[in-house]
DNA sequence: AAAAAAT
């Protein structure tokens, strides 16, 4: 049904070029990344001689592009700006990058050749005349490694000052990004910052700062708006901008109007700043709206929401009697048997229950940690911190982690509460959240692996909104029966998580 | 409601 909503907005029609292949498991060409794991058609399956076709043009002369390549075809709909040739990247030699991130690529990353989305995205990222770039990607494909190697690759080493700017809804995020980026450019000499805020012990007052001489920085809204504000961020030397999580950070509320601001700081003194935007969701209306905060010109990725559930991670219902019984169902089941498939996030709605489930667990012996808004910030480092450490199996969580959290071991992810939109006003029905949904999934099957997700559902309410999501994405959500250890080693199994 | 973050 939403389906023509999506395509028409997506894509402008092809004319003359038969319908796109039918999608094949973004998972298997995901798995590009993990060496161990690469068990692909050779690098030479013909990657190199795709080239861009022109589709359809619209009054923006915006060329619908679709890029011919392998034969497991990802669909990604490429919209490109005026008539620069694109052509998709096989290896990273194609890139045209320095040696030393090659190295930081090879070495450091052990990565071997680009993933889909990299593939396509980065010749756009790269050549001139650096486009903005709207590019939306599945869970776990690698768009980490997009937008921090353009980040990298528009910083001059030898020029000591802000070139590339990155912001993240969270701090986790944005923290978690900054590693990557020095890990990938360890060999470049590119010096980078991270502007969340500090521990309140070890803060220094923002007009003793000296202004940020590093090339890169990531952070969140508050910090960087905070630096722009009182000129120890300077945005003249910027070549690069980039949203993360772009759909939350431009269009909610809370978010919004934080980055608007920080764009048109930037735009009045640099006019010459690309802007990139990345996530795994853009519904429709946020698409639209996001397109009009970047330049006319930019060009666009986009994946159909059909084909955005990962194909490596199982989805199930549990049904529960009522919200007591959930607790049951994580101990009795959860714990018995998830510790076996390796690390486990339960997502719930509100620090309030975070707080709660984590005290009912520990009252019962079980060793869980939480994760919310509220604790302090050095609180949440240390338990995002042993949890990648492996120091603990289970993390509680609010949506604080939902998106972005990069932990390969999580391979469970239990949905405690759905995630629901909050309705102003007196709506009659819930709707769930979609997009949270989907990130939250995305946290489990990191590059192509195997996942699975329980949601746990109590009641009529929980079922609509169930309902609802299957129809969204087109998917079906395996029912278990609460019923015994067996009904869940069966669908871990299923999931590819247990022999 | 939750996420950032400032006061």
């Amino acid at each position: 049904m939403a389906e023509s909503v999506d395509s028409s907005n997506t894509t402008p029609p092809p004319e003359s070029k038969p319908a796109a292949t039918e999608h094949k498991s973004w998972a298997d060409e995901a798995e590009e990344e993990v060496p161990e794991e690469t068990n692909d058609a050779p690098s030479s399956s013909s990657v190199s001689s795709l080239n861009v076709d022109a589709l359809a043009i619209d009054e923006n002369k915006k060329t619908a592009t679709k890029f011919l390549d392998e034969p497991e075809d990802s669909n990604i709909q490429a919209v490109t700006s005026g008539d620069t040739p694109y052509t998709s990247a096989s290896t990273f030699e194609d890139l045209n990058l320095s040696p030393e991130l090659l190295k930081g690529l090879y070495v450091e990353m052990k990565f071997q050749k680009p993933s889909k989305i990299q593939a396509i995205s980065l010749p756009m990222i790269l050549s001139p005349p650096h486009r903005d770039l709207i590019a939306q990607a599945h869970n776990g494909s690698g768009k980490t490694t997009c937008f921090v190697l353009g980040m990298l690759s528009r910083v001059d080493p030898n020029l000591k000052a802000p070139q590339a700017l990155c912001i993240c809804p969270t701090r986790e995020l944005a923290i978690q990004n900054t590693e990557v980026l020095r890990k990938m450019g360890k060999y470049s000499g590119i010096i980078s910052e991270c502007a969340v805020p500090a521990d309140s012990r070890d803060s220094i007052p923002i007009a003793k700062r000296a202004p940020i001489m590093a090339q890169v920085v990531i952070g969140t809204p508050g910090t960087i708006k905070k630096w722009i504000t009182y000129k120890k961020l300077s945005a003249v030397r910027l070549n690069i901008l980039v949203f993360d999580e772009a759909d939350q950070m431009l269009a909610e509320d809370g978010f919004k109007d934080d980055s608007l601001r920080i764009m048109k700081d930037i735009e009045r003194v640099n006019a010459n700043c690309q802007v990139l935007l990345f996530s795994a969701t853009f519904n429709e209306i946020v698409k639209n709206f996001v397109s009009r905060t970047v330049k006319k010109d930019h060009n666009q990725l986009f994946v159909k929401k059909e084909e955005l559930s990962l194909e490596a991670v199982k989805q199930y219902r549990v049904n529960c009697l009522d919200e007591l019984s959930k607790v049951e169902v994580i101990k009795d089941y959860i714990f018995e048997i998830g510790e076996n498939v390796g690390q486990t996030i339960i997502f719930v709605r509100t620090r309030h229950s975070a707080s709660m489930l984590h005290q009912s667990l520990a009252e019962l012996g079980y060793e869980v940690t939480s994760i919310q808004g509220a604790l302090q910030h050095d609180e949440r480092d240390k338990i995002v911190k042993e949890f990648r450490d492996g120091l603990t199996q289970v993390l509680i969580s609010t949506d604080v982690l939902a998106r972005g959290f990069d932990q390969q071991q999580v391979n469970l992810v239990i949905n405690y509460d759905l995630p629901v939109k909050h309705i102003v006003g007196y709506a009659r029905e819930q709707e769930p959240d979609y997009e949270v949904y989907l990130h939250r999934v995305g946290r489990a099957g990191r590059f192509g692996r195997k996942g699975a997700v329980f949601n746990l559902i109590c009641g009529e309410r929980d079922a609509n909104l169930m309902a609802k999501i299957e129809q969204h994405f087109g998917t079906h959500v395996t029912e278990v029966r609460a019923k015994s250890v067996e009904d869940y080693k069966g669908a871990l199994r299923e999931a590819g998580l247990l022999q």
